[in-house]
DNA sequence: ATCATATACGGTATCAATACCGTATAAACA
DNA sequence: TGTTTATACGGTATTGATACCGTATATGAT
């Protein structure tokens, strides 16, 4: 076996992003990091299906639809998903695939998982810095927030100082630039006091 | 080792991000896409300096030092920067790092670059608004640019205003937003190749 | 029970951002 | 050759953002 391979797949290991391989939705290879997002060693993920990395069957269901005619036409897909924590904690990331074979593209896909909210030092945000947040990344201003969420603006510029504290940034504009997060305020959004 | 290592190695190169492994600021190995983003063949890349990969050297150095300390800490890192493919045209790119020798964290650095967009609707973006992009990114205000390039604040004020008219968006915060890499589904982006 | 934090709101002060007004040069292009 | 666009810079005027000062309640953790 060549030193070029091995140091591909040491790289593949390490790489700072979570990769992943599966064949007709079953995991065959991942490494440490993509393990380790969701909460689980490597060995216990090689030869499992990736049901148990989503939330629902539903949402298994869901996703496998969601790129397949993309990749038999282009070989490749991209989307933003919800994934489940072996303790149950969802972790939205930006998935990436390609299919090694395009008529049947499930059969053999390479898959990397980029977490999209970077928490530092397990500074999770609370409901209302997320709120605040998905507004900002629209462009509206501390006013415009206050008024849509029946708060006054000077609130909203304490969320926003809370946010530019945490994540240790100059202004809303590193913040957005660090954290994309533009997900509408839904169900589960709203503010109680 | 064997068949793992080489389905590791398999999933490297076809991966569907951008990777690659240098030493000491020298590229030991990169997968097929990450030459392909860069206009390169994959044999072109190996052994060569990242520099070649970087629109200045003022930009490689600067690149050097700004997550050097974040990787002696934690390990890795992670930002938006601007490469340079071969036929000159910049790349706007999500970069991460995990290096191998914390203590000298040049020395062993497995690196991912997804491509973020270079275009949208049609909009393409000039060398000056891609640049005063990048510096935005990272919380400079214009005076701070402009001092930066050695231009009049001003100027730099209308390259903003020029990129705010491009992208039909209300300030730089949702510009930003627009602009990184994990974009909510369904508004425009998809990837391919 | 105390301490820290999130929430919510008021004020003021200062700087940044944005939108206008204007001029000027250079390149691209039909 | 004119037209558009990008570049670069000056002014001003208004709004927004950020950083402080303060108070107050609620909640969760040690």
């Amino acid at each position: 076996m060549s030193d070029f391979t091995q140091q591909m797949a040491l790289a593949f290991d390490a790489a700072p992003i979570g990769m992943a391989v599966s064949n007709h939705r079953v995991l065959s290879v991942c490494n440490t990091l993509f393990a380790e997002m969701l909460g689980y060693q490597r060995n216990d993920l090689v030869g499992q299906s990736f049901r148990i990395l989503y939330p629902s069957h539903a949402e298994f269901d869901r996703v496998r639809d969601i790129g397949l005619k993309m990749m038999e036409e282009l070989g490749s897909y991209s989307d933003e998903r919800m994934m489940q924590r072996k303790d149950g904690v969802p972790v939205w990331c930006r998935f990436r695939a390609r299919t090694l074979t395009p008529s049947d593209p499930l059969a053999h896909l390479v898959m990397s998982f980029a977490q999209i909210r970077d928490q530092v030092d397990g500074a999770q945000l609370t409901k209302r810095e997320r709120e605040v947040l998905s507004w900002l990344s629209r462009g509206q201003t501390s006013k415009e927030i206050g008024r849509e969420l029946g708060l006054s603006p000077r609130t909203i510029e304490d969320v926003r100082a809370r946010l530019l504290r945490k994540f240790e940034v100059k202004n809303t504009s590193e913040l957005l630039s660090r954290m994309s997060y533009a997900r509408p305020p839904g169900v589960g959004e709203r503010h109680s006091r």
